[in-house]
RNA sequence: GCCGGGAUAGGGUAGUGGUUAUCCUGUGGGACUGUGGAUCCCUCGAGUCGGGUUCGAAUCCCGGUCCCGGCCCCA
């Protein structure tokens, strides 16, 4: 009996793990092309890392075991705590802003299904050290040249958490976490139910998420400019308004007595206009769209979702937004902008690469073995050469070279060697020719540039 | 964690309780020690695992594992 591969992990064949580092390569040149530079982190870090950031909520998703002094320790599930932890130990007094980008797996126990494992790769990036319209449109446009360097066609939706955290705010805390599920899973129904059953449908949340595209944001103002006027109708007690404002105090009246302007302004409602404005300058497409909240945990601005075209429900490829964890691990406060890719998923998406180049075989008789290793170390230095190590005789080799799928073979015997010209042999027609060494290397060289 | 469908050589498959498990492809060798994917011959190689029923199980039953699809979740 062989030894399988653990559940949700997968081996990646020479033209599965070529096409994968083909993209790779590919995303990573786009995102070196905008500034940014790779970094690194552990595999495994203390297991606090992720509590501290999400929650021990997410303790059941998490590998996590004792090593053996006895320290709890976790896979990664995910990359953006540990860069933000790298940066706070390390780079908190650089320049800013800091323009990061990573590649690497992750690990999370869930249910494998289509375009979900459980070792998965994530490429990312994270622009930090400054909350600014600016640096949120270049994070989105940045995610978009690397979607777009794949292959790949994405629509892009933004949408900003100011207004909807405003909101909830005047909702009792008992029903928020339920009222946020509901409107990242989209059921609409049931969320204008319960906002009815707590007599919180007249603040315009249902309003607020169905808004999209170029209108929304003006709707988004008006609704914003009527809140301070309303308050939850025949609630429980009051609710704690203003809370899950990020500015952290601001008591009643002072709050109602503001023009609409300023809390458009608190709310950050000015600034994401900026940064659509902005994301039209770089030339992206977004949709705005309220609906997107990813979760809440800690995104404190703008977030945005990318999903890929022609694909249903697991169409989500990327998911980022602006975010504050650097006080989190014990630094100074630095906001954050930064987003996820899927990489497992772009791969399922991505068609029309090419393999592997396939290598030139130098092909010998048996009596010129010695000259034949020689003369392919000379060649390696700048083509793929393959040769022989399996005691075949002539015919044998240009048997396994046709089943590499070999595009040349180069021949050599006694008599090639004598003559110093070795024979060059196309597969495909056959035709072979006598050339000097020199030559050979030059088409040979050639014959790879092309391809 | 839940529901459903699966699992037979490396890949693809046939086989509804009964000798030695079918075929294709593939691997290695040979015909062929100076010219390729053809042909022929030989070889290698399999019923997911563990229990149960039975004189006898790839086949029927139970459980585990893994895969596929969906739910939950998705930092």
């Amino acid at each position: 009996m062989t030894i399988q591969r653990p559940r949700g992990t997968r081996d990646f064949l020479p033209h599965d793990a070529w096409r994968r580092r083909s993209v790779a390569r590919s995303m990573e040149g786009a995102v070196e092309r905008w500034g940014y530079q790779e970094v690194a982190t552990p595999t495994f870090e203390h297991l606090e890392l992720f509590t501290i950031k999400s929650g021990e909520g997410i303790l059941e998703e998490i590998y996590q075991f004792k090593d053996k002094g006895g320290r709890d320790i976790a896979l990664r599930p995910e990359l953006t705590a540990p860069v933000m932890r790298m940066y706070v130990s390390e780079l908190q007094n650089s320049a800013k802003p800091l323009r990061l980008y990573y590649f690497g797996n992750c690990f999370r126990y869930e249910r494998p299904q289509k375009g979900r494992f459980r070792e998965f790769w994530q490429f990312g990036a994270e622009l930090i050290g400054g909350k600014s319209p600016d640096s949120e449109a270049e994070a989105i446009a940045l995610a978009e040249d690397l979607i777009s360097s794949a292959g790949i066609d994405a629509d892009f939706h933004v949408g900003h958490l100011g207004l909807i955290r405003t909101i909830l705010g005047l909702i009792p805390p008992t029903s928020r976490s339920g009222i946020m599920r509901m409107i990242d899973k989209k059921e609409r129904e049931r969320l204008a139910e319960e906002l009815e059953r707590i007599g919180a449908d007249h603040l315009g949340l249902c309003d607020l998420i169905d808004l999209k595209g170029r209108s929304a944001l003006d709707k988004a103002v008006e609704i914003a400019r009527d809140l301070p006027k309303k308050e939850l109708k025949d609630s429980d007690g009051p609710a704690e308004t203003g809370k899950a404002l990020h500015s952290d105090s601001s008591g009643e009246g002072k709050r109602s007595a503001r023009t609409g302007r300023e809390v458009e302004a608190e709310l950050g409602l000015d600034q994401f206009q900026d940064m659509v404005d902005l994301l039209d300058c770089h030339g992206v497409e977004a949709t705005i769209d309220f609906e997107i909240v990813r979760g809440l945990e800690y995104y404190t601005g703008t977030v945005f979702e990318a999903y890929a075209s022609g694909l249903g429900a697991q169409s989500q490829i990327c998911g980022g937004g602006t975010y504050q964890l650097a006080s989190l691990f014990g630094g100074k406060e630095a906001f954050s902008t930064g987003f996820g890719l899927g990489f497992d998923r772009i791969m399922e998406i991505v068609e029309g690469l090419a393999g592997p180049l396939p290598p030139v075989v130098l092909a010998f008789t048996p009596d010129v073995k010695a000259e034949a290793l020689r003369m392919a170390r000379e060649l390696r230095r700048s083509i793929p050469i393959v040769v022989d190590v399996m005691g075949r005789g002539l015919g044998a080799q240009l048997k396994a070279a046709a089943s590499l799928g070999a595009r040349h073979v180069v021949i050599i015997g006694r008599k090639e060697l004598d003559e110093g010209r070795p024979v060059l042999r196309e597969m495909e027609g056959g035709d072979q020719e006598e050339l000097t060494f020199e030559e050979l290397r030059e088409r040979l060289i050639d014959a790879y540039r092309e391809k």
